[in-house]
RNA sequence: AGGCCCGUAGCUCAGCUGGUUAGAGCGCUACGUUGACAUCGUAGAGGUCAGCGGUUCAAGUCCGCUCGGGCCUACCA
């Protein structure tokens, strides 16, 4: 495990001025995986750590949807990597059954010939070639991003590990009595000639037309009429309902209707599931080609009628006038003929819900079908029972109930598919029709005794062999190394979409395998969509592929960004605009470290550093260092990954650039020199990179091998380099409180100049009043020591005072007259600007101000006289009020000062 | 039909267990090439926190309703 050097010429060489993540990071990427880092160790003394990716079709490339939750694992496990844990990133993908095959069948349309033609045997063949393919593709975005995947333990959906789990957990589901084959009303979708999962049905809104048709009653002239949506599946009608309360109909039990065309007899029948409201209360039963009327019939032990084929075409039963034609040609036809009969009573606009195949578009035909089906009630109880105890922790909760909701109404899920691409189940049959399920043909041949058998044509649904991933990708069902140090894994990453079609199904199918609830923890992403927040997708074209964003703004400000926006319940809009901000964040941490190297000397990167005899601007930079770093893993913990980020991002660019390293440039030039400041700097930048490794491995790495010192800290890489935590002998309140007030005085000479129009050369006298009066103490930032009176502090710091503001003097004591003033915590700041007076534009603003205070005043004050409030506030709020008043009236006296001075 | 989420600055979003001065990034304005950084610096403008009602000494924050937007589940023909 060694690490070459890196890929500076010489070592702690001046970095280039120029910051372009393209120099360092695919390069660093190659070290790290030569290096064998990544490896995880099973066993190991080092506790575990495991995701395993939710593996990426290999129908394509990763999209920008990919790339937020490979930000966010490799996040995870680079922290707990650092962390000192057994970190295992399990790579793999999924051969996406439907998808992949429509992408080969499309291939082979487009040269003139087709999968029927082709043969199965070479279908396949084209299938793995195309797998070989994107596979690839795949393997080098992930690269690109950085994922610190341990790829000796990469795995595919279809390769024979997995496969031979997949046919254990078929055969043990079949023979435990929850697999069975039978003919059911299914989801049929006629353009990929398959049957799908309910899941797989996408209910969308359609204008259609509800129409009513008369139904002549047997014997008698009476009609009923029946409202329907499809009037073309009445050829499959085979008896007509109504509530069993339902006084308009009650007369007619017993007796039957004459369906129109056909003339078949149907019979009344009563059933409470019927709805008295709609339409006419009357309706018709078509078992073979409605859901709700397969039910119905069953409960009353009707037969059905096909009249629908799989192409989507009508049947002979349908009889010779429609036999053939395509069930919306039917339809016309139908309805063509009952107008022309007389028979149809209305016909009306009516908006409604129709499934559709979520793959392929077009409207899902119900129909009686032979399948494979997974009765999962029982997992699915389990699976609510491993919620409810918390044995399962969803994140964010919210979706508690969307779970609950979910696994308690589940119905039996419809696993096999009529295609070729996927795992051919494991069922073989006779001459005789007879079935057995086995795991290989041999199995099989054993127990039917011979070996004439046939295999069924058929495939498993995609999502079987995905709800095995989490432990068949560690070797399940033997009992490997990796099944005992890995399993249960420790936390899942995925987007919402597929919470049901994955996540419940993999925590279904671990406890019932492995008895164990595959992960602890799941978080769930939103979607990405794009700066307007509108849903990305490839026909309105507002796809961002991660692979440009990489190109274009590295591939730290892409993890960076992805890993901030990730805030929970919300999708992520994601803005090329805000990703540009943070490569300027990655330039921003290029200079800090570029400025560090140049002007340390000698100084290295410290382990530890003791506070004691440094000065305020060292000891308060190392506070706040150990607050932030001890904000950081709560956070990660929590998967508050937005949270951790923004800490990061402003403790660097706020505290550590904009104040530390300023006050850092008069104590390294020589100017005012202070001890160990360099070493300071240095150790600070270590910890900084060292917290932001997770989120932006590449520019912490480059930067950090070029530390002096940095191999105090690991001897080899940042990867392996320890977490920073809190360092609580660093954390001094006092401290941060006299910088706080520091910093405010700074800023207000700065405001001050601005507001005076002076041009920042022009010549500047200042004066600190820090004597406040009585009432103005407990401000914003209140003196927690009285041992460190801010006026003491601020004069101690005045060095630093003059540099940060650049005046030519500083005085302490109150202002001359003519001065410009303003009060901030506690502190007078004046201004004596060489002659000129205050101009027109600049009273006005004043006068405003005294305004707004007056008004802020007033609501102070009002409140602090209400019985009530100084009764139940709590003390503290009280106290903080009137300070807040007495400072606010200060102030208002300051500016009037300053108004009325010229 | 049921459930969930969202509505805060021009845009995209933070805002933990309610505490009075609501934040960030981008964008915008003015000034600025002071040797880390113009992928930058300093200062600033900009919000009746969708609306109404309630609880409370105190509401962006808790409760109810309304309006607007999004998502998911669902066998009303």
């Amino acid at each position: 495990m060694k690490l070459s050097a890196p890929s500076a010429p010489t070592p702690p060489a001046e970095l280039d001025k120029r910051f372009d993540p393209r120099s360092y990071e695919p390069a660093w990427q190659r070290r790290w995986a030569e290096s064998g880092i990544f490896r995880a160790e099973a066993p190991s003394r080092r506790p575990p750590f495991c995701i395993v990716i939710p593996p990426p079709n290999v129908t394509g490339k990763l999209h920008v949807g990919h790339a937020l939750q490979t930000a966010l694992q490799d996040l995870l496990t680079r922290w707990r990597r650092m962390q000192g844990r057994n970190p295992l990133f399990l790579p793999g993908t999924d051969h996406a059954g439907i998808s992949t095959q429509l992408m080969v069948e499309r291939q082979l349309a487009s040269e003139g010939t087709s999968r029927r033609e082709v043969g199965r045997e070479r279908f396949l063949e084209r299938t793995w070639e195309w797998k070989t393919q994107y596979h690839g593709s795949i393997r080098r975005q992930l690269d690109l991003l950085g994922a610190s995947c341990d790829w000796s333990r990469e795995r595919f959906t279809l390769d024979a590990g997995l496969s031979a789990a997949v046919r254990e957990g078929f055969v043990r589901l079949y023979r435990e009595g929850l697999i069975s084959r039978g003919e059911y009303l299914v989801n049929w979708s006629p353009a990929l000639d398959t049957a799908v999962s309910d899941l797989e049905v996408e209910m969308k809104s359609v204008a259609g037309k509800l129409y009513h048709i008369a139904y002549p009653v047997e014997g008698e002239t009476e009609r009923v009429v029946v409202a329907t949506t499809r009037p073309e599946t009445m050829l499959g009608d085979t008896a007509v309902a109504f509530h069993p309360d339902d006084e308009r109909y009650r007369h007619l039990l017993g007796k039957a209707a004459v369906l129109p065309i056909l003339g078949r007899r149907l019979p009344f029948i009563a059933d409470p599931a019927v709805d008295r409201e709609f339409g006419t209360g009357m309706v018709k039963i078509t078992p073979f080609h409605d859901p709700f009327d397969f039910e119905l019939a069953r409960r009353h032990g009707l037969p059905g009628v096909s009249v629908i084929d799989h192409a989507g075409r009508m049947t002979a039963e349908a009889g010779p006038e429609y036999a053939g034609l395509d069930r919306f040609a039917a339809r016309e036809k139908v309805v063509e003929r009952l107008r022309a009969e007389g028979l149809l009573a209305a016909v009306e606009d009516h908006v409604h819900n129709v499934g559709h195949s979520q793959r392929s578009g077009e409207p899902i035909e119900p129909l009686v079908s032979t399948q494979w089906f997974c009765d999962v009630s029982g997992m699915a109880e389990r699976a609510l029972a491993a919620y409810r105890e918390g044995r399962l922790r969803l994140v964010p909760d919210t979706w508690g109930k969307t779970w609950e909701n979910w696994l308690s109404t589940i119905r039996p899920w419809c696993i096999s598919r009529q295609l070729w691409w996927g795992h051919q189940i494991p069922a073989w049959y006779d001459a005789e029709g007879r079935c057995w399920v086995a795991k290989s043909a041999a199995e099989a041949a054993a127990l039917a005794g011979t070996d004439r058998l046939t295999q069924d044509p058929d495939v498993l649904d995609t999502w079987f062999s995905a709800a095995l991933w989490p432990f068949s990708t560690l070797g399940w069902p033997e009992d490997t190394a990796d099944m005992r140090t890995f399993y249960p894994t420790s936390a899942l990453i995925t987007g919402h979409d597929i919470v049901f079609f994955w996540v419940a199904r993999m925590v279904m199918f671990g406890l019932h395998f492995t008895g164990e609830v595959p992960f602890a923890v799941v978080h769930l992403t939103g979607l990405v969509r794009d700066a307007a927040g509108v849903k990305m997708s490839k026909m309105r074209g507002n796809t961002l592929d991660p692979a440009d964003l990489i190109d274009e703004y590295g591939a730290d400000a892409l993890r960076f960004t992805l890993s901030s926006l990730d805030s929970p319940g919300r999708d992520v809009p994601l803005n090329p605009d805000q990703i540009a901000g943070y490569r300027a964040f990655g330039n921003k941490i290029w200079n800090a470290a570029r400025f560090a190297l140049a002007r340390v000397g000698e100084a290295e990167v410290q382990a530890d550093v003791d506070p004691r005899g440094l000065a305020v601007p060292e000891r308060w930079i190392l506070s706040r260092l150990s607050r932030v770093a001890a904000e950081i893993e709560p956070r990660l913990e929590a998967f508050r990954f937005d949270e951790a980020c923004n800490r990061l991002y402003h403790f660097f660019w706020g505290d550590l650039c904009d104040w530390y390293i300023e006050l850092a440039k008069v104590a390294l030039s020589g100017e005012a020199p202070r001890p160990r400041a360099g070493e300071v700097l240095l150790t600070v930048l270590d910890r900084s990179l060292r917290l932001l490794h997770p989120v932006m491995p590449f520019l912490t790495e480059e930067l950090w091998q070029r530390l002096p010192g940095h191999q105090a800290i690991h001897p080899q890489t940042i990867c392996l380099a320890p977490y920073p935590g809190r360092e609580e002998s660093w954390e001094s309140a006092e401290v941060e409180a006299g910088m706080e007030i520091l910093m405010q005085v700074v800023t207000r000479v700065r405001g001050l100049r601005a507001e005076l129009g002076l041009p920042p050369k022009a010549r500047l006298d200042l004066f600190l009043d820090p004597e406040a009066p009585a009432g103005a103490e407990g401000t914003a930032a209140p003196m927690s020591q009285p041992t460190l009176p801010a006026g003491s502090f601020l004069a101690e710091q005045e060095p630093l005072i003059r540099f940060l503001c650049r005046v030519e003097s500083t005085t302490f004591g109150p202002a001359p007259p003519g001065a410009r003033r303003d009060l901030v915590a506690g502190v007078e700041v004046a201004v004596v600007a060489g002659s000129d007076g205050l101009g027109e534009k600049e009273r006005e603003r004043l006068a405003r101000e005294i305004d707004r205070l007056a008004g802020e005043i007033a609501r102070a004050e009002e409140r602090l006289a209400d019985a009530q409030f100084l009764a139940k506030a709590p003390a503290a709020v009280v106290a903080g009020g009137r300070a807040r008043l007495a400072e606010l009236r200060e102030r208002r006296e300051r500016l009037r000062a300053g108004l009325g001075s010229t």
